[in-house]
DNA sequence: GGTCATTTTCAAAACGGTTTGAGAAGCGGC
DNA sequence: GCCGCTTCTCAAACCGTTTTGAAAATGACC
């Protein structure tokens, strides 16, 4: 391997003036520089990336802790962003250091990985509410990025979804059909995301098809038995008057939700309707649902550019809050959602 | 973070000496090592890794590239090995990067993390039928570990289980329950443990209980589905006669068999006996299915602690060829196999 | 030809470890 | 008190870059 010095001595330049003509400063000639350019090229010079780092205090890798759960729910969405996460920051020269976290205290595991002084920045991902974890970064001045964060106006950099409007606009189709006793099947309410879902779903109700029933809202593991178990007692009657429509947190409960309505003999959307959020992972195609799955849509991989490029701007200095973006999720109407069935466009009753 | 220098100001000692207490090396006195191994606890002291790298030519980084498959079949059994191989790593002082591959050429990714410079080495796994990449790396002289590999006498390390005598294992239990017409849902047919499962069963079958026609051999990914499919077109008796066995390559296709059985009206072990290889992942009891599983049993996860170890013992030198383990799953006769129904202890007929 | 500003180049100091070669301290034996 | 031996410690060199501060070369202008 050629080195600095090798071109240097080649030339009988200095390194710096060397160092200086590959990386294009201005104070270098352009003669001086097309002949740096060539001897390189001629002796195969590759700069040693470990000197590189040591010099700059960068080393190119950023982390990303996951945390483990009992259920390991979160295999499939994990799996979508780690494939796209790494492929974008591979294109911007970053490479992902990844563990796993089994432990109760949620920053350990990221003093950790920074004693080790191996990292230059960390991914983060699943915000619980009051989530320790930006809080104990910024003390520490190390750059992130947090997916699936939208609210709170923290002054860090961040990449989501408006939770409220996915909510809202379920909500507002559902009852434009004339459902007013719509029913939630939420994401783990631990998660700010279920939070922000069902304050959502609870402003746009009230605004629109009347107040929720504690008993209309639910949630658990992202399954397709949370929604065959939760629909089954809901629409069974059991409980109390039946929703006519039904709003999944993801589309394997939905999937739950439609098994449930064929075993009790009920037709979606004749007799119900059913949404879900779709994050769009690889291996569940609500298109092909039976019937076709209404839902909101936001492709979770598609985070990944976004925020492989914040944390690159953010190590490159730009300020974090101005690296925060929210979109949209979109509405995809399909076969799953209908018109209220006759006479049963009567409001949740709050006991 | 704290440096070598911080530590020997602390001490008041030179950073050499804090270098090689910190490292083992044997010319240090007891006190003075101890005194500074305390020190570097109490300041929280980690070698940093670019420097480390610069003049050791050694990162402390490995490298795991998981390839993605369009059904994302290998989810929980990615997930449950990256748990403990980060946490066997990271014992070992050793981070883990990852990245996940989704193109065509096998060896392209690790040519391009080995350009990065930042890795000592890589583990490697899912090994398929003339793996190209072990024969890429040994050429470029990168160490590795190969997970799941056990026969053909490579010349690289590996850890892996005996396949040939999974299969094997399974199939004497069953002939001498008196099943002659044992039928195998095999793994995906492009990995090698595939194959030599599939080698290891047909040799015991011709051994003890006859040969196996084609037909009663069938791969698929390792879903409930599969199982569910391939068990019903088999048991419905309309591709000839019926297996009196199943053999399952995961525990999920043997529930989907299970399944298949219940809506057949066919009782478990009466008139069907099913077994299946169990990985032991974390959220799937075999013990717990209904009638409890009777399976060959090696838990992915433990062979997270040899490959982290010979991984380390690799690349401080350690002729890989003496690194292989291959070690004999065991077998956990529970309720779902019993004697062979009365007058079907006749072999299959080879077309 | 001298002065000044502007390129252009250089030597040296980081960065944070490991390794070398040499010196100091401790100790027993004479 | 001196010698030789072991045990311990140190200053300095090194790995290959980047970056700093200063010096040298160039050119423009009077």
């Amino acid at each position: 391997m050629a080195t600095l010095k090798d071109i240097s001595v080649e030339l009988g330049l200095s390194v710096a003036t060397v160092s200086r003509a590959l990386n294009g400063f201005p104070e270098v000639g352009a003669r001086t520089r097309t002949r740096v350019q060539e001897a390189a090229a001629r002796l195969g010079y590759r700069p040693n990336r470990s000197a590189q780092r040591l010099a700059t205090g960068r080393s190119g890798v950023v982390g990303m802790i996951v945390k483990l759960r009992a259920d390991m729910s979160a295999d499939q969405t994990f799996f979508d962003v780690i494939t796209s996460l790494t492929a974008e920051l591979a294109a911007r020269d970053l490479d992902l250091v990844l563990s796993v976290d089994q432990g109760d205290d949620p920053v350990a595991p990221y003093k950790r990985m920074l004693e080790r002084d191996l990292l230059d920045g960390f991914v983060l991902n699943a915000p619980v509410p009051n989530d320790p974890r930006p809080g104990f970064l910024m003390s520490r001045d190390v750059p992130f990025v947090m997916h699936g964060q939208a609210h709170d106006a923290p002054d860090y950099a961040f990449f989501g979804i408006d939770n409220a409007a996915v909510s809202a606009d379920a909500v507002e189709l559902l009852t434009t059909l004339g459902h007013r006793r719509i029913a939630l099947i939420n994401g783990e309410a631990r998660f700010a995301f279920a939070a922000e879902r069902e304050a959502g779903f609870r402003a746009a109700m009230a605004a629109g098809a009347g107040a929720v029933p504690d008993s209309a809202v639910a949630d658990g593991p992202p399954t397709e038995n949370t929604g065959y178990t939760l629909a089954l007692s809901w629409l069974s009657g059991r409980t109390g008057p039946r929703p006519t429509a039904i709003l999944c947190a993801t589309t394997p409960v939905a999937a739950g939700v439609l098994r449930a309505a064929r075993d009790l003999g009920l037709s979606v959307p004749g007799d119900l309707s059913v949404m879900a959020h779709d994050d769009a992972l690889p291996n569940i195609r609500p298109a092909h649902f039976n019937p076709a799955l209404t839902v909101t849509h936001a492709p979770l991989r598609e985070a990944c550019a976004p925020l492989a490029q914040m944390l690159v701007d953010h190590l490159n200095g730009a300020p974090p809050a101005r690296l925060q973006t929210v979109i949209r999720a979109g509405l995809i109407v399909r076969a799953s959602t209908g018109p209220v069935p006759k006479g049963e466009d009567i409001p949740w009753q709050i006991p």
